[in-house]
DNA sequence: AAAAAAG
């Protein structure tokens, strides 16, 4: 490895030693760990970033052990541990080795980013290695995650894992072909299989794999707490009674937070001798706590100039990785569409994920952003939780998120492992107090943001320029996203209604001015109407007879944009760039 | 209709 410009300051202990842990701190300023782990993409060498001294806070959860001490005191075979490309086991990770290798039960609480995915899999795939190789068609570890991207992840980690062995890992989750999955699934070994909770059912009910999941020896579920959620339920319950049943099985639960509801949980699928493991001690403060956090409270139709002007910014510092979340699918999606077309970002990648983009699309999205130096990602919440992007700069969050719990989440997604981050909220008047005024964001160290006046200053030159570019290219885009984005935002919105005391028309108002003052939108009929709904839609919402709704019959050929009639199938975004 | 997740 030749030392790119700006290199030769480096301490040279940053290269001697190679099998410093990478994913777990993500942004120790190493080379290495600056290409990103995951990558195996050349890199510009002009592009390299200067690499800085490495800070002590990047060891924040590391311990002292060491993967060789687990070695050589024979906890892990050879041939596993000489695929593990890290010198020092994360404190989670020396904390569960040991009672998972034992086959006992575990409740662990850890955050993501601390190498929570191999603190798990090491020793399941450690117990697995230490039995005979077990015919095909058993499923030894199944691993059970909310969302695609988590699924594809973990897989990534397990192959890592299995590389060279007999062993393999097969991921099942939705939006990719079915076929394909069940006919992998029928002809190569699946020791680990990692799955969505939706198609792991549709696997059960169409593909007959109900049987093969009783020879499980290993459950885990990750992220637990958001498996939880309302809508993971049912599935939850039809895959609780086809796996191997509690006393005949090892079951892992992981959750980065513990409430009530987890423990009720715990105590359903974990068996009553089961090892709470913790890495949150209150020494250890929470990463939400340490994490730089300013908030903008501004008027709707200044939101996109004040993130214009800050993606400006940050565009002039070296490796600027941001992610910004917003509320909606289609928010992201029409926020991507307009960062992207704006001309002073040439030289920084716009990347968007959602769930209104195809799989491939997603996928192509998650692993460009992984594996890039700089860039923004236009996010919804698929990636609020336990995604792994390393190096995140900072986490802009538009709009009121759900839950405070979901504004942390998304925050956790910078300051990696210890590392340092940077958040920033943009808050519409309407929406400021009722979020800000909640226990859990009170306790946050976040505060107004000490430009907040400059930013929102309509005569400032710097706002004037942001809020022309984003008018010009607002004006140019299609009416298409605008019209979902609208349906979108009256949706989320709607939820809130009690919480701001709005009426129906104050929720109704509203949105028309998001959509015709802010994207500008503007009929086809040239008329000033909003966009267009459909009865039905208007009837899911309880909006029947508000003023200011422009409610259309559904049409046989009907543009799509305003309902459709379509369910939750994403309907793929043709445009695609590989960033 | 509103993150996600089955189509």
């Amino acid at each position: 490895m030749s030392a790119p410009p700006g290199a030769s300051q480096a301490p040279s202990r940053n290269r001697r030693r190679p099998r410093r842990p990478q994913q777990q701190h993500p942004a120790a300023p190493s080379l290495a760990a600056r290409i990103a782990p995951l990558s195996t993409a050349a890199t510009p060498t002009s592009e390299l970033p200067t690499p800085e001294p490495e800070s002590t806070d990047n060891a924040k959860y590391l311990s002292n052990a060491k993967f060789a001490d687990f070695y050589a005191r024979g906890v892990l075979t050879k041939a596993l541990f000489e695929r593990i490309p890290f010198e020092y086991c994360t404190e989670v990770q020396e904390k569960t080795f040991l009672p998972i290798i034992e086959g006992k039960d575990v409740f662990g609480q850890a955050k993501t980013g601390t190498g929570k995915t191999i603190a798990f899999l090491v020793p399941a795939i450690e117990q697995l290695a230490r039995r005979p190789v077990p015919p095909p068609e058993v499923i030894s570890i199944l691993v059970i995650a909310p969302t695609r991207e988590l699924c594809l992840q973990i897989e990534k980690e397990a192959k890592m894992l299995f590389a060279g062995s007999v062993y393999r890992t097969q991921s099942v989750i939705g939006g990719v072909n079915i076929k394909v999955q069940r006919r992998d699934l029928l002809n190569e070994r699946s020791d680990v299989l990692i799955a969505t909770p939706g198609r792991l059912v549709d696997h059960i009910e169409n593909s007959n794999l109900g049987p093969r999941l009783k020879t499980v020896q290993t459950f885990v579920m990750d992220e637990a707490d958001r498996l939880l959620d309302e809508g993971f339920q049912k599935s939850l319950i039809q895959i609780a009674n086809q796996v191997t049943p509690k006393d005949r099985r090892q079951t892992l639960l992981f959750s980065a937070t513990v409430d009530n509801k987890i423990r009720d949980i715990a105590r359903v699928v974990l068996k009553d001798k089961h090892e709470f493991i913790t890495t949150i001690s209150d020494a250890d403060e929470a990463t939400h706590q340490h994490v730089h956090q300013d908030y903008i409270v501004t008027s709707l139709a200044k939101e996109d100039a004040v993130m214009l002007t800050l993606i400006r910014r940050a565009a002039r510092t070296p490796f600027p990785k941001i992610i910004v979340f917003y509320s909606t699918a289609r928010g992201a999606a029409i926020a991507y569409d307009l960062f992207k077309g704006i001309p002073d970002f040439q030289d920084l990648p716009m990347f968007e994920i959602h769930s209104r983009l195809s799989q491939g699309a997603r996928i192509k999205q998650a692993d460009a952003f992984k594996t890039a130096l700089k860039g923004v990602l236009f996010s919804s919440d698929v990636t609020a939780r336990g995604m792994d992007f390393p190096n995140i700069t900072a986490v802009y969050q538009v709009g009121s998120p759900s839950s405070p719990e979901q504004y942390i989440h998304r925050l956790g997604r910078t300051a990696r492992a210890g590392a340092e981050g940077y958040g920033v909220l943009i808050l519409a008047d309407f929406e400021a107090n009722v979020l800000l005024n909640k226990k859990e964001m009170r306790e946050l160290p976040l505060k107004p943001h000490p430009e907040a006046q400059h930013l929102t200053d309509e005569s400032s030159d710097e706002f004037k320029s942001a809020k022309e570019m984003v008018v010009q290219t607002y004006d140019a885009m299609d009416s298409v996203a605008k019209a979902q984005a609208y349906q979108a935002f009256m949706g989320y919105y709607n939820g809130f209604q009690k919480a701001f005391r709005w009426s129906k028309e104050d929720l109704v108002r509203t949105a028309n001015h998001y959509a015709l003052d802010v994207l500008r939108y503007r009929s086809p009929d040239g008329s000033n109407n909003p966009p267009p709904l459909l009865p039905k839609t208007v009837g899911m919402m309880g909006l029947k007879g508000v003023v200011g709704l422009n409610i259309v019959r559904p049409q046989p050929d009907a543009q799509q944009g305003y309902g459709g009639g379509r369910s939750s199938a994403p309907p793929p975004k043709k445009r695609q760039r590989a960033a």
